[in-house]
RNA sequence: GGCCCUAUCGUCUAUCGGCUAGGACGGAGCCUUCUCAAGGCUCAAAGCAGGGUUCGAUUCCCUGUAGGGUCACCA
């Protein structure tokens, strides 16, 4: 009730900080979500911070990638820092917290190890019991001596993360602080901060981790590029999809909706409702829910998309392609695996002349090729009498089936089948000359009869 | 190891103390079907253990166990 009413009176600011170490990964993103989607719902302001003060280790090109995956996933942020930018206001504070006493520059003892300052400035950890309410995990307490006088800078001009942390969460008027789960254990030192430099205490919600299958912290040593964000793009999969796994991945709404849009997610997201446990991320669902998004796409949008990756396979046209999609949408579950099936050759009989052995034509129940040949004849001479504008799956089987029905399905069916596919897997063959045309299909039949002789 | 967090089907999860423990992914089977894909239906599959509290615990408390996170002049 009491924080209802305070945030009544403040406005809701959230940042997601990224240190452009490496490329943005599953963790990251789902950190960046939530953050998202509480600062929608919150009408509130979403601020992209890049903590990039280890000037060793941040790279402009990681950064690049941070903020083009948080593009493709449509996250727009209200306000952009870069943490490289603001050493002066860094400065401010550590000045005023050495002199105040509260900080120290303090002499180190010599070390050989290259990098090392003989002098660096101490936070004086009054050593005292700290506790905050997590909106997630509730009451968590600390105690801060076992922390002892920990560095807050190298230099007035080099401060490290919990000082620029702390500093830029007071100026920029952050009022929710959602991270990740690996944060917990830096609370204590950065609201021992806060009370020095006189800045008050957000909320906190720490989010569960993002596991692998062994249950431990996705790590780039140990997955490689399957943490990044980057690879699933290039999977194809699709940004509401992806987000909506992501979402889904320790959050519910506490009904069976599971597939939702941006809009629905930032409606019935519910911070609270976050689960505390880490959950295991799982590709195959992942794949499932990208299949359900896929099919709320509009047909027009499915076939362009198709179209765009098969034209670099095949000699087509959109038009073509288009005829073709509804089949294709049924074999995919994400754009990805269209150059997949195309690699594994089930669609090039759509696009050329199959190639096979004459005896494959033969359905498993005949014994004689001759059986086979008469089925075909007469085949073509049903086809052969639809009209070039009529050639479509429903004319075509009403034409065919009462003949397959009679003379059995599989008999008829599976040689015209082969005959226009060369594949023992395949579309239904009505499906396929409808695809393919009259003059074509008849084509086939043609040579499949040459075949046999 | 210290500190902190967590604990329901293989995985993601529901359950405001009453449960024949529900749903989804994946799996199996069946239906549809010339084959494949898609689709439909059905089934298998879980409360970490031991103590409390309670008429009653998956739900609340404690202990143990297990898993995870974190212990930098990284973030």
């Amino acid at each position: 009730m009491k924080m209802e009413n305070q945030n009544k009176e403040k406005k809701t600011v959230v940042r997601f900080a990224p240190s452009p170490t490496g490329f943005l990964h599953l963790g990251g993103v789902r950190t960046a979500l939530f953050n998202y989607l509480f600062a929608r719902q919150n009408k509130g302001k979403f601020i992209l911070r890049i903590e990039d003060t280890d000037k060793e280790r941040s790279k402009k090109e990681y950064e690049e990638d941070i903020v083009s995956g948080l593009k493709w996933l449509g996250f727009d942020s209200d306000e952009f820092y870069r943490q490289s930018e603001r050493e002066n206001i860094y400065k401010k504070y550590l000045k005023k917290l050495l002199d105040d006493g509260k900080a120290y520059v303090s002499k180190e003892s010599e070390t050989a190890e290259t990098g090392r300052r003989t002098e660096v400035i101490r936070f004086k950890n009054p050593n005292k019991k700290i506790s905050f309410s997590d909106m997630i995990r509730g009451e968590i307490v600390f105690d801060t001596t076992e922390l002892k006088d920990f560095v807050i800078a190298k230099s007035l001009e080099e401060p490290l993360y919990h000082l620029a942390v702390v500093v830029d969460d007071f100026e920029m008027g952050i009022t929710h602080i959602i991270r990740g789960e690996d944060h917990i254990s830096n609370t204590p030192r950065q609201i021992l901060i806060q009370e020095a430099i006189g800045a008050p205490k957000p909320y906190y919600a720490h989010i569960p981790l993002i596991l692998d299958k062994d249950r431990a912290k996705l790590s780039k040593r140990k997955h490689g590029e399957t943490v990044s964000l980057s690879y699933y793009i290039k999977r194809g999969y699709l940004p509401q999809a992806f987000l909506n796994f992501l979402a889904l991945l320790g959050w519910n709404p506490g009904t069976p909706q599971e597939i939702f849009k941006l809009d629905e997610l930032i409606r019935q997201f519910n911070i609270k409702k976050i689960q505390k446990g880490g959950a295991v991320f799982n590709e195959e669902k992942l794949k499932w829910m990208n299949k359900e998004h896929l099919k709320l796409l509009p047909p027009e949008k499915i076939a362009s998309e198709i179209y765009t990756i098969v034209k670099t396979f095949y000699d087509t046209d959109a038009e073509y392609v288009r005829k073709l999609s509804p089949m294709i949408l049924d074999r995919i579950s994400s754009f990805g695996d269209i150059s997949a099936i195309i690699e594994a050759g089930e669609l090039d009989f759509f696009f050329k002349k199959p190639d096979y052995e004459k005896n494959s034509l033969k359905w498993k129940g005949d014994s004689d090729i001759r059986t086979t040949k008469t089925h075909l004849e007469y085949a073509l001479s049903l086809i052969d009498k639809i009209a070039d504008n009529q050639f479509s799956v429903d004319n075509i089987k009403n034409v065919l089936f009462g003949y397959a029905e009679q003379k059995g399905k599989g008999s008829v069916l599976w040689p015209v089948r082969f005959a226009l596919s060369g594949r023992e897997k395949s579309p239904d063959p009505f499906t396929i000359m409808a695809a393919l045309g009259k003059r074509e299909t008849l084509e086939r039949v043609k040579i499949a009869l040459q075949k046999i002789k």
